[in-house]
DNA sequence: CAATACATACCCTAACTTTGTGATATAAAT
DNA sequence: ATTTATATCACAAAGTTAGGGTATGTATTG
């Protein structure tokens, strides 16, 4: 038995809701809210297995009641349920802990599998949702590559403790050289690099990677 | 009708596809391939509107696969088909550009829908599936968290200008102002983001997103 | 209206950085 | 064996930056 709460502050939807969750035997409806107002309260009450939750509801919205509901229960499953598919939206819950995001023109049959994906601890987003986030997923992933600009190990020690703002002669004593040491080898970065100051070389080293932050 | 090209190794699992696939009058598929050798050639000469492609092929495998058919055909809809789950495969697949991510172990009326979802440009993803990347993309989203630090416009005009590795002369070109002025900025702006000099502070601005690289 | 933050500008000095030109030694590569 | 890349050090000049002041005009806000 699965046990489902609802947060939807439209009635109409409510109800068609109830009526479509209640043809479902292992489906069991504990509650519906219009709004998320003590959502925290209401789950800690109920104990639900998975929530539906609207996003656009007024007083507070589907994205603060997923905060509010991951905060005081992160196991519990929540599936979005919207008419909007734009990006801030999507991203925004998603970073909130939502488990899945349903379109609401998604028809009822998705809807109910997506109950017992949820359940299962799968989540079910919707195609024009999941190619969003697919898209966003690719531009993260894609950011800058890796480069070296081959330096020398030691040419790349002091640029990693340039990139901590050490000055020249805090790292000629990191390193027990002397501070011309330290001169002659962030010239021969700096013309690696092709940058004229540390900033600059700063700015490029973390740019491509070439030290972690 | 829907136009269909499948790349799958094995001979039992292509003569099922095969079955399922002809069951539906909608779909028409063009042709099947053991692996990904001349991937980009069979696409260019049966211009599918969608293909299944196995992952785990011998000789060149389902992720080169969509790399070289998104690079001669991008808006070719590309469902990855596979008994992986684990994250690494399905990154990859992900930045290769694959629009979609099912288990083997999904049931067939899921494979069918996916094809008509993608068709639609739509992007299908396996609940399990669908738990990694939603996890993988919260992550990447809660990196360092942009911060303001309350830099004043101005500040946050002359920082952007540092990051780039311009001069205090360079910067006061640039806004119109005396040199003495930015100097002023830059005190402020050092004492806000508690650093000392110019590289520290650029390494500051780019680690808590104060500026974009 | 007074207080506060902001942008602007100037002065000054010590310290630091940039860049050029050498030089030596070692290890790897040709 | 000779070249090449690396790592080390030195000196010097020119230029830049950091940090300490102070000051003015303009908004904003309590």
């Amino acid at each position: 038995m699965i046990t489902l709460l609802i947060f939807e502050d439209r009635q109409n939807l409510r109800d068609s809701l109830k009526l479509l969750v209640e043809t479902e035997e292992r489906i069991k409806l504990l509650a519906m809210y219009p709004n998320c107002r003590q959502a925290d309260k209401h789950i800690m009450t109920h104990k639900p297995d998975v929530v539906l939750m609207d996003i656009d509801m007024p007083e507070v919205n589907g994205i603060e009641g997923v905060k509010m509901i991951k905060a005081v229960s992160p196991d519990t499953q929540i599936i979005m349920l919207t008419v909007f598919d734009d990006d801030e939206k999507i991203f925004e819950s998603i970073k909130a802990g939502a488990d899945g995001y349903l379109l609401k023109k998604s028809i009822a049959v998705e809807l109910i599998s997506a109950i017992y994906n949820a359940s299962a601890g799968g989540s079910s987003i919707s195609p024009g949702v999941a190619t969003k986030v697919l898209n966003a997923f690719r531009q993260k992933s894609n950011q800058q590559k890796r480069e070296t600009f081959s330096l020398s190990k030691r040419e790349q020690e002091v640029l990693e403790l340039l990139t901590k703002g050490y000055s020249y002669k805090k790292i000629a004593a990191d390193l027990f050289v002397s501070i011309d040491t330290i001169g002659s080898h962030i010239k021969n970065i700096y013309t690696k690099l092709q940058v004229n100051s540390a900033p600059e070389a700063v700015a490029k080293a973390l740019k491509y990677k070439i030290v972690d932050t």
